[in-house]
DNA sequence: CCATTATAAAAGTGTG
DNA sequence: CACACTTTTATAATGG
């Protein structure tokens, strides 16, 4: 099990690959990740409130994740970044944790770990084979052919994904969990094709967007962000978030007040990279929690929702 | 349920 | 005619 860790951003992801890639079947490759959350959740931090199995079934890899909320539990006393250094892999980047301490001012001085999701992975690849796409809507299982569209959309359950195919032999599939994911939910799609006796091949295979999103721990001041960041647009009236571009990246953010932000770019690293980026820019404007009894609710009502996910170790 | 965001793809429409 | 947009679709998150 691989063990990432920021600190610029206090982002944990735990990234547990397993089944035949690997050679490790599932029940090898938990519990790891379960010592890896007992840690965290260890009496001394009492605020893991979430953690995802999303890509668990799908093959490729786990990515599995967990979320310290920090100033909402008053009994937390010790920074969980202590607790992620035992991991069995250092950190791909260790840079002197002394120098981040200040970015993250929590209200006990405690470094928030921020739990990364990956909503949506779409990806685009191409049989280099002419697809007959009613032979396919005939024949195939859970498709559908759209005739006005000239396009077939597909569904496969295991990776959870939706393809879009067109007669060229481009195929587009949206919904995946991971990149790994992906590419599984790709190689399997033109399996698919290739038992239905389409003569496919495997090319041009690339992730195209990934979707992500995470919480941070306090509610943000939007319109005082704005103001000073020349890259946030913000029209209430058309939409609630803030709209923050980082052109290098090809990363674009949505900001709520509620401490939500979803990200969109090209690959799960920008994704990440972006959340780190963008971390102590809008920490800076963070509103005590007396301030915005709102959001305090919307972060209560996120922990309960959360909460209710922990799987049953 | 609607808007936003990104992105591929293909078909349709518009402009020089 | 050749590009350049525009539209449609799927997906997922967020807030109103």
């Amino acid at each position: 099990m691989t063990c990432y860790q920021s600190f610029n951003c206090p982002v944990v992801m735990f990234n547990a690959p397993y089944g035949p890639s690997c050679g490790k079947k599932m029940e090898e490759t938990v519990p790891p990740v379960q010592e890896a959350l007992q840690a965290l959740s260890d009496s001394t931090i009492s605020s893991v409130v979430s953690n995802s199995l999303s890509s668990y079934d799908q093959g490729g890899s786990i990515v599995l994740s967990t979320c310290i909320y920090n100033g909402l539990h008053p009994d937390v006393k010790q920074s969980s970044s202590t607790e992620q250094k035992e991991q069995e892999d250092p950190p791909q980047h260790k840079d002197d944790p002394s120098s981040e301490a200040p970015i993250a001012q929590g209200t006990n001085g405690v470094e928030p770990v921020i739990n990364l999701h990956i909503n949506n992975v779409v990806c685009s690849f191409n049989v280099r084979c002419h697809l007959d796409l009613k032979l396919i809507g005939l024949n195939g299982q859970n498709v559908e052919y759209r005739r006005e569209q000239n396009r077939v959309t597909l569904k496969l359950r295991k990776p959870h994904v939706t393809a879009s195919l067109w007669s060229s032999g481009k195929i587009v599939c949206t919904g995946a969990q991971s990149e790994d994911s992906a590419k599984v939910a790709a190689r399997r799609i033109a399996r698919v094709l290739q038992k239905m006796g389409f003569r496919v091949k495997f090319r041009n295979f690339r992730i195209v967007n990934v979707l992500g999103s995470c919480f941070f721990p306090f509610a943000i001041k939007l319109n005082g962000f704005c103001m000073k960041h020349k890259d946030a647009s913000y029209e209430p009236e058309l939409h609630p978030g803030v709209t923050y571009r980082i052109k290098k990246s090809r990363a674009t953010l949505k900001i709520f007040f509620t401490g939500s932000v979803t990200v969109t770019a090209p690959s799960v690293d920008a994704v990440r990279s972006a959340i780190e980026y963008i971390y102590p820019l809008v920490a800076e404007f963070q509103m005590k929690r007396e301030e915005c009894p709102d959001a305090d609710s919307a972060v209560q009502e996120e922990i309960m929702k959360q909460s209710e996910d922990l799987p049953e170790f």
